[in-house]
DNA sequence: GAACGAGTAAGAACGCTGTTCAGTAAAGCA
DNA sequence: TGCTTTACTGAACAGCGTTCTTACTCGTTC
């Protein structure tokens, strides 16, 4: 196609790289078309033929840079964790660190579609992920909370921030289908059925049912987090008392 | 075909209803199956085509009593609660009342492989289950725990069940590929695991890792159920003080 | 400069999946 | 006895994750 021996001229020089189209495949860019196929169709399109397709590329290609759709989750997980940084326990504002901690976490899962239940089939137990666990339970342990305590406290919140923000997204896509209905919508039609229910049996849900449904979601996501964090804090003695 | 007036001859009764071999297939015998099924090869396992050689019928022959797969693994959900009575609140009791619900749940969820897979894709809102989430909220709303905060308590303490139990699936189901380890040999091996971490890097992690090993899963999940009981209580306010 | 070897991508294939649909056999009713 | 309704079958469709053989391109070495 070219000619050898002729010096490449300065705007073939400057073109050479991008007239290959074909830029080579790597897992970073496979990562980055899941994260588009996911957006866009939802954890259960998520296929390899589809993510294949998004890089305009054949299924097998995938498999050079990929063990199987179990690592290629894997790694959107560990997408989740990029750059973010636990800060220094400081044993005055653990409540608010680990607050601070989830609403992060919350946040990012919130990012992409079904990211949540993505995260629930994960364990963060890789090198690269102990990292953060380790910060986590330094936060707790320098807060003062129990050993066995902390030891189980770290999957409790993640367990609940993934439920929490699955639970989310299973309304929302829920709602979706056909009119994209808003949340207001959603709360109107939830609202509806609960107040259709039989008074006399249904007393306590009758009762709760407004809070269910008229309380932001934020609200809510803190509330549930307040009840943990006093029950760790119920577990923290004061530092200048007996042991 | 019978003679209303005429007694069945004793040859025909022996006969008659053993004749038809083919028993009526019913939803009740389509989940009773997919529970084997479910207990044999585990959720990924548990295909529409699997139940139906369960029965020795074809596939297409369980879509005329289940609308979709979705359907089936409801109905399996509405199973969890066959004969699950809470009982009546007593406001002394609500902590162990409480505790009761949830040793129960934790152990129906374990009466099947992968069943708090399941149990965590469904929302326990369809009618037969709104009787026992009534009941739980009253025993939530009678032992003096706010409004807006049983209204989510609910779903806090599901979500953890459902994440405990579904976790210690998980490390069941990966230590069970090749030799079935017992758990002592999964402890052992995870106490290795954790052991051989650099301690300068890892301190925290390596102060709780015995912790989190060598305690048994049912002190963990009372643990953990402690953990969320003590932050529920710590709303309750003492009966006789103010409102 | 030519030959080679490693690594990448393509294409077809395998065995599975959930679901649908036209056809058939059996059961219940007149 | 014949007819209608129901229950089931078998084949098919489109899609899935994964593997294997083949083609090709690249960087390296002789």
């Amino acid at each position: 196609m070219t000619e050898p021996d002729m010096p490449t001229p300065p705007w073939e020089r400057a073109r050479r790289r991008p007239a290959r189209v074909r830029v080579p495949l790597t897992r970073e860019r496979i990562v980055d078309a899941a994260f588009v196929v996911l957006d866009q169709e939802g954890l259960d399109g998520l296929s390899m033929r589809r993510v294949a397709s998004e890089l305009g590329v054949a299924v097998s290609a995938l498999y050079a840079h990929v063990d199987n759709k179990g690592e290629l989750l894997e790694l959107m997980y560990h997408r989740l964790f990029d750059g973010f940084e636990l800060p220094e326990p400081d044993p005055e504002l653990w409540q608010e660190q680990l607050k601070d901690f989830a609403r992060e976490s919350r946040a990012r899962l919130q990012r992409h579609r079904d990211m949540a239940r993505i995260s629930m089939g994960q364990v963060p137990f890789t090198p690269e992920l102990l990292r953060h666990v380790e910060r986590l339970l330094a936060l707790l342990r320098t807060a003062g909370v129990p050993d066995r305590v902390a030891a189980i406290a770290g999957d409790m919140l993640s367990t609940y921030i993934d439920g929490f923000v699955a639970e989310e997204g299973v309304w929302q896509e829920r709602y979706q289908g056909e009119d994209t209905k808003s949340w207001s919508e959603i709360r109107e039609d939830m609202k509806e059925y609960f107040g259709a229910l039989p008074p006399d049996r249904f007393p306590n849900m009758l009762a709760v049912a407004n809070l269910m449904v008229d309380e932001t979601n934020d609200y809510r996501f803190d509330l549930g987090l307040d009840i943990i964090l006093r029950g760790l804090a119920s577990y923290v003695k004061e530092p200048p008392d007996a042991s």
